[in-house]
DNA sequence: TTTATTGACCATCTTTGACTATTATAGCGC
DNA sequence: GCGCTATAATAGTCAAAGATGGTCAATAAA
């Protein structure tokens, strides 16, 4: 049932859980699972985005290689700012579960905390034309973001 | 002759009876009772929905599931259906408060999530006409009771 | 009438492959 | 050795195919 982008994703994970980067082969990787090498982008994208916190920095050619980043906890109060900016006015429900579980990660949410952040966001709860929700989600979900925060430097 | 249904129904609740949840492919079960896939929906929304003490959680895709998530004790249980009766379809900010307040007064709910709860379903999250904002805000709030409710170990 | 069943069509997530882009290195002529 | 080019060694992109599950309305059964 795990299937090769959670197996890859696990793999990464573990070998970056001691290191604040690393740096490996794409096509070793790929070599290594057995599949495609352009999978691993696949991983990379859906599971190492910026909003996951994490960077991407590669190199072709000769002595190539892709180096994944884990981003520095920044100031939280900058964090907030930050967040709110990536916001805007409009997002996309799998930008915002990135940043939700980003901020697991980080643990400056519960994971019940990420759940009630989902739950508020998520595509069955903003029951609208599409064009609307992306707009809606931006504004729900900064007004949570901005509690998140307002407890992490101890307001009520 | 008991119906395709109660047979779905039995199988799921055996396989759930030493569990809190259980996670199944769609097609697989539907191929095992020789039905259509959606069948399994039918049997999901009439004997394993949030009335009944159950939470649904998928996946479409490669390596995609079907997640049935039994809710926690049933005291709790009734509370959460009598509160998802109360909210109904429209509900307003002020009778979304109390029911926030409740939940912390009975601690079933930390100040935090209580937080995300009304930042979710105040009047600045959901930026609509008005007559549509209480609609709204019930959805919203509806999937953060569900989440509230939820068997803490069940899963993600 | 109400409940159950099915099937056509839709939405989402994953995997692959063909084609493209970039970089290093080996050979070559000078 | 120097500069140029061809080739090899990487990685990236994107669209198509594959693998699931969801929805809804028509039909059948109770």
């Amino acid at each position: 049932m795990a299937q090769l982008s959670d197996a890859i994703e696990r793999f990464i994970k573990d070998l970056m859980s001691e290191e604040t980067h690393i740096e490996l082969r794409r096509n070793e990787l790929a070599q290594h699972f057995g599949c495609a090498p352009s999978q691993i982008n696949y991983v990379l994208a859906t599971r190492f985005s910026v909003d996951h916190g994490y960077l991407i920095e590669s190199r072709r050619g000769g002595g190539g290689y892709v180096r994944i980043v884990r981003m520095r906890a920044r100031q939280e109060g900058n964090l907030l700012d930050m967040l709110i900016k990536r916001v805007g006015n409009s997002i996309d429900e799998d930008t915002a579960n990135a940043i939700t579980q980003h901020l697991l990660d980080c643990e400056l949410v519960t994971p019940n905390e990420a759940r009630l952040l989902r739950a508020a966001t998520g595509r069955n709860a903003l029951a609208l034309p599409v064009s609307g929700k992306d707009v809606l989600r931006a504004a729900v979900f900064k007004n949570m973001l901005i509690q998140v925060f307002k407890n992490a430097e101890g307001g009520v």
